[in-house]
DNA sequence: CAACTATTCAATAAAATAATTGAATAGAGT
DNA sequence: ACTCTATTCAATTATTTTATTGAATAGTTG
């Protein structure tokens, strides 16, 4: 083998994993799994595509190897390989939301307006939690918190929150949070806050994030 | 905007950049740019592509943003637009290598044999700079060396090695670097060395990741 | 201003990718 | 063994991506 033979297979053994990851489709459901592993089916419902479709592209990534498949009764699970798909999943985000002024414009609009409506970062949490008093809103479906949250954050699903809002306090500042910044229930989450009178932001990044950088978390 | 349109637009954002990235003559020449500035001509040179064709590349990263230009003379030069984008690179190269058990053995199997031929890593190098007596050697081409490269690296391309081999010291271990670790001229200087007599070993990764990994660099 | 040259553009053909549809499969539960 | 159901497969079509070729452009140099 030469020196261009080796090269040329070395680097098509790299953008083929890159290519699994570069497709819409494909990132959300990566993105869905970093919350952990799911069936074909709810992904499919998550990300509106047909189960087929879905499916599909769950084999384009499990050629990469960048997922795997687990068999519980009738239903195979799906889950990314190993911790080093999310992060590089997440050093592309970061390029991306950091290069692209449109998608970060897009993110900054959406639900939102004014400073107070900033998110808040991790590490600003981080220092809210250890110097005043605020609230932890987790409003991811029930079962994505149950596998695993943010220490001390309270549960309420963004489709339960009207029915549930009185159970928040009023007088403490409230941070909601979701699967990650692409994500928008925590944005739906603030915006109806804000307009029955609670003080609240979002986390500008999701749970997967704070479990990965090591910070305190209940897992399950 | 509803919930779903916001989603699709903010993945295909993202996605557009991963495509970007994800084929293999560019991968190669983001690998290439991540040593500095290249003309055109250059980059094709480097990645046996035709100038057209390069070209057409280059407008694809220009596009999704991931390179930006600055010309000089007659020439167009091409270099990464941030750092971001070489830390994302990497994430995507770290993954590969460790997903992909084909593209490591390619690496692994490539000039090189037995466990004194393995890759000594950064971690690795800067204990023994340390700690004993180490010669470390550039063999990338010489304008690349001038750049930038690591601190006290003598500077012997790779085409002038077996010429000037007599420049370097026989009772001392030589460890050889070269782009990076999908690069092979430090796999082929040590491959030389070793034959003369020479205790060679090549450092896994490249200049770039020395840089970006904060540890003394000589930059112009 | 003319000649030169680095780079880009435009047109084409070949190849790969994506969504849709409906059928097939495989495995669990009765 | 039969039914039921989650998932995959296969075939089709539309779209996008890639490499090649030769011409065009733009900016510098003499």
């Amino acid at each position: 083998m030469d020196k261009r033979e080796f090269k040329n297979k070395a680097y098509n053994e790299l953008a083929k994993i890159t290519k699994a990851l570069g497709n819409p489709r494909r990132m959300e459901i990566i993105d869905l799994l970093a919350q952990g592993p799911f069936s074909v089916e709810k992904i499919a419902e998550q990300t509106n595509l047909s189960v087929a479709n879905a499916s599909q592209h769950l084999q384009v990534l499990k050629g990469a190897r960048l997922v795997e498949i687990s068999k519980k009764g009738n239903f195979i699970y799906y889950q990314l390989t190993n911790d080093k798909v999310f992060q590089a999943w997440r050093a592309l985000r970061e390029l991306g939301l950091d290069l692209n002024a449109e998608a970060e414009k897009l993110v900054n609009d959406f639900y939102r307006s004014g400073e107070k409506m900033k998110p808040v970062t991790i590490e600003e949490l981080r220092q809210k939690i250890s110097g005043q008093n605020v609230v932890i809103l987790d409003v991811r479906p029930g079962e994505e918190y149950q596998r695993g949250h943010i220490k001390e954050a309270a549960s309420i699903p963004i489709e339960d929150l009207a029915e549930r809002i009185d159970e928040l306090p009023k007088g403490v500042e409230i941070i909601a949070y979701c699967r990650g910044p692409l994500c928008v229930y925590a944005d739906e989450a603030v915006s109806l806050l804000r307009e029955k009178g609670f003080d609240a932001r979002r986390l500008k990044e999701g749970f997967p994030d704070w479990k990965a950088m090591g910070f305190p978390a209940e897992i399950n």
